[in-house]
DNA sequence: AGCACGCCGACT
DNA sequence: GTCGGCGTGCTC
């Protein structure tokens, strides 16, 4: 081996820190071990280095090994050692989280330790490869099994651990047989067991008994899409898995994994949020030899870097996670199945704004692996991606077994005479269902009591001191929310003004919905599912096993009511009031809108009892409503898409949205300008010219710019919001534009309270 | 992000 | 006379 002094490539590293900077940074080699004996570690990229940075010291992630330096040779510092012995990140996943970085305008540190479990951000531990385990002790081999006849959790786990003498991890017992903590405790306390550390290898042996069914007999769609994607194996390639609710995506999503883990592939499944798929893990873990690994935010950071080493080592068949998990190593990952994929929190609304749907394409692209992007309502670029035959098309168009989709009409109720927001025929409607023994689910999509409170005899408006906005009366509570700031007050019980006594409460939320309907329907279970009657945890689960076991005949709620979960008893589905969304000036709003109608929808009629849906509207006529009910969402989206060609929007252009926020208003929309001033002179250099001269000369480029205008909502936790919208019809131009511009805005000089950020693709323009 | 350097107010 | 406020600039 040649000293580490020889210039040969590879003495110089590059070495991308712990910090928020844009570029990388040239280091030397550490020195050799000093023991002699020990083999000198190999440098690979991928690995963490502890580098002597500024004053301190950071910890750093090895990115590439080259043979020269930018930079003037004495002014490099040396590594002062390397953290693992192995990578923690591998050459795809290091390629894939630059390509992000660069791609959303990161510092190229923060996205590698966004891919990171939290431990591994900092200098001191090196991998630990252990596991807390359990094992059974000589008493508990020997025990008669009869003595635990009345313990049968504490006999299944003992039984368990007989058949395993080297012990089982802890997380993975949790895995198979549910949490089993008080189990355990049991155990050890009777010293049958006793606790040990296990080397965190091999896979985990499927559960004795739990055996992997055969599951459903796949109709002629999900047997085409299994086909189609199965044969793409090995290979990059991309599909829309665009089936109807309840048409059997899951099951495809199955077999898929099974078809990917015959070839001995990693599948990652990315979901939007973990909290509304309980039923998909099950259905996973039941199905799978193998339980998943799961990864997201509201995971303890022990169980989350467990489940990141059983995907990172390669022990894990398949990760289920959250957006975050699109950047988890996965050394043999042959498959990406993106779920609801058309949903807004696939994209990170925060930081380091990436789309996790988009970066499965890319990684899908980068490893050479089929990607299906699955959904009912799919995105209108998933959609215009699959017309266009870049993505293959998987339509299930049919609901499994013997389920018919539900007739959806719209109820004009202008001038009805309506109780509870209800009107007469949905009323009856409802009774109807009810006296035949089924449910019925009203969607509101607002939650609290009311959301305006007024003084009659002055006018006085409760409004939020820091927001643009009302705040939404919480009757229970006795409290005036803000749902923008969370700024809160105590219900006034006289006029804040006048001192006036005549408080009103206009318009309808959840919780008033609640109150009003139960006099309407004296002796019926009603069950309400928002945010504030699901706050404590294990309420959500709770409310949703009253329905299920049918003590429940109105089931009302709010968005949460659209995703994930299956009410098969509801045969009668009330949309009460969605007029304001067909009229939102985002220009999503309609796309988000016909999604959150069509998920409603689908979670009707799932037996063999047809569904019947009822939309409430005082618009009958609006175009959205109508392409909608006539030709369904592959109808409305043609429309749509055209709409977006018209208009030059998303898929047909490109977008990236500055937002900056400040205590003033004039601090915000100044740096806004001087924005815009530093892209017109991209476009043409430095001279000066009229501004409608510099703004041509900007499109020339390929790029136009709108702005600065105010936020929809200007004013929001006390600062004043604008934004200046970049579109280009192509994206390389849009990103090369974006690469110079975002060097110079970060040069600008801060003002004081100026916050801005760069959103490359946004999704939610507010 | 840290951390230093660098010029203007109220304190032992 | 100093201690310390956070504006500006740099980190291989």
């Amino acid at each position: 081996m040649p000293p580490a002094s020889i210039k040969k490539p590879g003495s110089i590293l590059r070495v991308a820190v712990a910090a928020p900077l844009m570029d990388a940074f040239d280091y030397l080699p550490p020195p050799p071990a000093s023991d002699g004996c020990t083999a000198t570690p190999s440098l690979l990229p991928g690995q963490r280095v502890l580098v002597p940075f500024g004053q301190g010291r950071r910890v750093g992630i090895l990115l590439e090994l080259r043979a020269t330096s930018d930079q003037d040779p004495a002014r490099l510092k040396t590594i002062e050692r390397l953290l693992d012995a192995r990578p923690v990140l591998g050459a795809a996943d290091l390629t894939l989280i630059r390509w992000a970085a660069d791609y959303y305008r990161q510092p190229i540190g923060e996205a590698l330790f966004s891919a990171l479990p939290a431990r591994l951000r900092r200098a001191t531990p090196i991998l630990d490869e252990q596991v807390p385990g359990v094992s059974a002790t000589v008493a508990g081999r020997t025990l008669d099994l009869e003595t635990l006849r009345r313990a049968p959790k504490q006999r299944e786990l003992l039984t368990l651990l007989r058949s395993r003498p080297e012990g089982i991890a802890v997380a993975d017992l949790n895995a198979r047989l549910g949490p089993c903590a008080a189990t355990l405790r049991s155990l050890r306390a009777r010293g049958l067991l006793e606790t040990c550390r296990l080397a965190a290898a091999g896979p985990v042996t499927p559960a004795p008994g739990a055996t992997a069914g055969p599951g459903p007999e796949l109709n002629a769609d999900q047997a085409e899409a299994l086909r189609r994607v199965t044969a793409g194996l090995g290979g990059f390639s991309p599909f829309l898995l665009d089936g109807v609710t309840g048409s059997g995506k899951t099951e495809v999503y199955i077999r898929l994994i099974e078809a990917a883990a015959a070839r001995g592939a990693q599948t990652l499944l990315i979901v939007p949020e973990i909290g509304l798929t309980p039923q998909l893990r099950e259905r996973l873990s039941s199905r799978l030899p193998d339980p998943p690994a799961v990864l997201h935010s509201g995971l303890a950071a022990g169980d989350r870097e467990r489940a990141w080493h059983r995907a990172a080592s390669g022990r894990a068949g398949v990760v289920l996670g959250t957006r975050s998990a699109v950047f988890v190593p996965l050394p043999r990952l042959g498959l990406i199945l993106v779920d609801e994929e058309h949903d807004a929190s696939l994209k990170q609304q925060e930081g380091f704004r990436y789309s996790a749907r988009d970066l499965a394409v890319r990684r899908a692209q980068l490893v050479g692996c089929p990607v299906v992007l699955g959904s009912a309502t799919p995105s209108l670029e998933t959609l215009n991606n699959a017309q266009t035959e870049r993505y293959g098309w998987l339509r299930l168009p049919q609901r499994a077994g013997a389920a018919c989709t539900p007739r959806t009409s719209l109820l004009d109720i202008r001038n009805q005479p309506l109780q509870a927001g209800l009107s007469a025929v949905l009323r009856e409607e409802m009774r109807t269902e009810i006296a035949a023994g089924n449910q019925v689910l009203l969607f509101l999509n607002r939650r609290g009591y009311a959301p305006v409170l007024t003084c009659h005899a002055c006018g006085w408006v409760g409004e939020c001191p820091h927001c643009d906005a009302r705040l939404t009366l919480h009757l229970a509570r006795r409290r005036l929310w803000c749902h923008h700031c969370g700024w809160t007050r105590p219900l006034p019980d006289t006029c804040p003004d006048c001192k006036g006594t005549d408080l009103r409460m206009l318009g309808r939320g959840t919780e008033r919905l609640d109150e009003e309907l139960r006099p309407l329907f004296p002796g019926v279970g009603i069950a309400r599912l928002d945010r504030d009657t699901t706050r404590r945890r294990g309420e959500l689960a709770r409310l949703l096993d009253e329905v299920r076991r049918g003590e429940v005949q109105i089931l009302l709620g709010t968005q949460m009511l659209a995703k994930g979960h299956d009410f098969p008893g509801v045969t009668l589905v009330g949309i009460l009031d969605l007029d304001q969304s067909l009229y939102a000036s985002d220009f999503r709003a309609p796309e988000r809108t016909a999604q959150l109608i069509v998920q409603v929808t689908g979670r009707a009629g799932r037996a063999e009892r047809p569904g019947r849906v009822v939309l409430q509207t005082r618009h009958p006529e609006h175009p959205l409503l109508q392409s909608l009910l006539r030709d369904g969402y592959t109808g409305f989206a043609t429309t749509a898409l055209a709409e977006r060609r018209e208009a030059e929007l998303p898929p047909f252009s490109h977008l990236a949205l500055l937002r900056a926020e400040a205590p003033a208003a004039e601090t915000a929309s100044a740096f806004l300008n001087q924005a815009r001033l530093i892209a017109e002179g991209l476009a043409e250099g430095h001279t000066e010219e009229a501004a409608e001269g510099r703004a041509e000369r900007l499109a020339e480029t390929g790029v136009q710019c709108y702005g600065p205008v105010p936020a929809p909502m200007e004013r929001r936790g006390g600062r004043y919001r604008a934004q200046l919208l970049i579109q280009s019809p192509q994206r390389p131009r849009l990103q090369r534009f974006l690469a110079g511009w975002s060097v110079a805005l970060r040069a600008l000089p801060r003002s004081k309270g100026l916050r801005w950020s760069l959103d490359v693709d946004p999704q939610d323009m507010s």
